[in-house]
DNA sequence: GTCATTATATGATGATCATCATATAAAAAG
DNA sequence: CTTTTTATATGATGATCATCATATAATGAC
């Protein structure tokens, strides 16, 4: 091997994250690969000696994106008991802090709607990812029924999708807000968490 | 005046039509000027006789599908009582007809990620398509309190949305219906509708 | 130090796009 | 029938983009 062990690796790494920060920013389309590559200090040329094409790009920001997703869902809920996790998990979710951020933040409400548009190998990564986050979220809620929790689960989570995706899009800071409140507080109910006096 | 009382009007109807239609399909971004002009009949060149900009067509087209969207909850919802309506509402909203047809549907399912990235006009027209959709969605809940009428309906607005964007982002057809019809059997609940037997 | 190999760079190609300048066609007004 | 005005068409411009062919540079093996 020349160039060091795991050169073209880290490099890789490196392009695939710096993608899918400007992906959830911006959208896959409105993300050029030329873009991304001068983002990590190369040209554009050498692009396709690391990817097929642009779509497997993509796919392979989304896999990162929920791997963060991943990483993120712990730093929120580890050493903590299940309705305090749950509780941090949806504060921390439906917050303005993760609204603000969507280059740093979910992958499913930073792109609900461009998935539908991306090729299959994009949506199979995104598949996947949601899966595992609704699974995660299952193991918060106190339910014994598998079906009845995994349904919940999947419920809750399009609530935090939409609410987030829903906050950023409008322009009135206040309805933007109201938004996140909400849901906030309707989520926090049908998980079964007391409100918390103050 | 020449060439027919508002025969420019009736153009541009037309091509505000077509665009909306394409953009929920397809993404603003994806949507061609000539292409919206060419499948309106015209070649591209007129386009700038009647909108001042890409993002003006933009906008126009977010407004011209919130006017659908309140012909849809009429539709829906007419000649029924409260629960019944909302029922109604609900199970059309979220349904597999919905998912599969982005480009007649709902603006907010359709471009949830997509407005974020849009200028002020289109933003706007989305503003007050969202508040006149969670205001209608009000109008049906059995809730006194004003405010709390209006976090539910925007929390289950919410729910709806990420549902119906959701279902149509995953590859996997088990998937999204169950993301379906997980977000329909809650969203009754919280909307105190009994479940039907059958 | 020279060679072989891998990683990255330069530059080109063809496609698509928004926008605009200018030309033509259509129809009402005289 | 001619003039005037409005609606649409033709064609160009410059920008951006994915992709690829080819060149150079970096580095470990000998």
């Amino acid at each position: 091997m020349r160039y060091g062990e795991g050169h073209s690796e880290k490099t890789k790494n490196r392009v695939v994250k710096i993608a899918a920060a400007q992906m959830r920013k911006r959208g896959p389309d409105n993300v050029g690969v030329a873009d991304v590559m001068s983002r990590a200090g190369l040209t554009h040329g050498g692009f396709y000696a690391h990817f097929e094409s642009k779509d497997d790009l993509i796919a392979a920001a989304i896999g990162r994106m929920f791997e963060e997703s991943r990483a993120r869902f712990r730093e929120w809920t580890e050493g903590k008991d299940q309705p305090g996790a749950l509780r941090a998990y949806i504060n921390a979710y439906v917050s303005k802090a993760h609204r603000d951020k969507p280059e740093s933040g979910c992958a499913i409400a930073a792109l609900s709607s461009d998935i539908g548009r991306q090729g299959s190998k994009a949506r199979a990564a995104y598949d996947a990812g949601i899966m595992g986050l609704a699974n995660s979220i299952g193991t918060l809620l106190p339910i014994e029924d598998a079906a009845k929790r995994r349904a919940l689960a999947l419920s809750m989570l399009a609530e935090m999708t939409g609410a987030v995706a829903a906050a950023r899009a409008v322009s009135d800071q206040t309805l933007s807000e109201e938004i996140l409140s909400s849901a906030r507080r309707s989520l926090r109910a049908r998980a079964g968490l007391p409100e918390l006096k103050h």
